[in-house]
DNA sequence: GTCTATAATTTGATAGAC
DNA sequence: GTCTATCAAATTATAGAC
């Protein structure tokens, strides 16, 4: 059980940035959103950058957690990277902004360490995930490679129908791994 | 002949912004490295949207004029796929940062509109360019499509390689246009 | 846990001298 | 064109009351 506001904080604070990056949102904008003030967010994550980090972390488990197991995707008689993709895209339209990674990793050269390590950790985590998913696939050839492939291309599909406001953009860019 | 002054500051604001994001330059920073005062940068550019707006119209003629035309590349006998991924690849290297395109991209949602309007405009033109690309080498299928395809596997690979600081993340993943 | 108050700094932008 | 000086606002962060 998680506590409730903090869960609110992190929350609000992960659609600021993925909609428009780590220096965009602040403090008293979160907080104004969540319905406190400023410094109650202070007590939760002391800094800018602990902040960030947690939600980070948070962003890649809920991520990971809400494909579930590609064994058992295809276990069931889907393609594992058919729900990826979908998880990419229901993220594209519902939440009006870019992956919280994509974002991120274009902005490294501006975000504190903690934060940095955490974006890793969630490509880290999504290139095994997809290793699996090609390896139940019977993929013939460097699995790992197809794996770096296929979140590569999402990730700027995303983003250039982010910008072009036209999901095209990413269901003619998805193709290619059909 | 451009003027060498405001030259230099849309060189050292495009540096920045490639680095960090729209959200991590100033006035005073931009200034600092020019090597004036922020006043002065104002005088050149009066808001930092319009200074962002002059970058990414800038960038997106460099880039451009310095890939070449694809009929001449194909012409001479390279294939205009491989220099279009040189130019990533030289860029992602030598300038620390990610493609000027995608982090705008990605920060879509606090920027001001006229530097949305030349980020759609430096998608445009690569889209149309690689278009004509697939065009030469007799690509049969979709080709808007697959030049979508090109650049956003491009963009991803080049955000994903410059958070893990591994050069084999955009190599692995541009193996996929090959 | 949340608040008020505030410190210290940075920001985008302008006025006016030279 | 560049400067000094300055402003109003926003920023991250902390101290201390309740």
């Amino acid at each position: 059980m998680s506590n409730s506001k903090e869960d609110l904080i992190l929350q609000v604070t992960e659609n600021m940035v993925r909609q428009g990056g780590y220096n965009s949102f602040s403090f008293r904008k979160v907080a104004e959103e969540v319905g406190i003030k400023s410094a109650s967010v202070h007590y939760h994550f002391p800094t800018k950058g602990e902040l960030a980090a947690a939600v980070t972390k948070r962003y890649t488990e809920n991520f990971i957690n809400a494909i579930g197991q590609p064994e058992a995707i295809y276990a069931s008689g889907q393609s594992p990277i058919t729900v990826y993709i979908s998880a990419f895209r229901t993220a594209l339209i519902e939440d009006n902004g870019v992956c919280l990674g994509g974002m991120l990793g274009a902005e490294t050269g501006s975000l504190p360490e903690s934060v940095i390590e955490e974006t890793r950790e969630f490509f880290s985590r999504n290139v095994e995930w997809l290793e699996r998913a090609y390896q139940c696939l019977g993929y013939k050839g460097d699995i790992k490679a197809k794996a770096m492939q296929t979140v590569s291309l999402l990730e700027g599909a995303m983003i250039i129908s982010n910008v072009m406001k036209d999901i095209a953009y990413f269901d003619s860019s998805t193709e290619l791994l059909k």
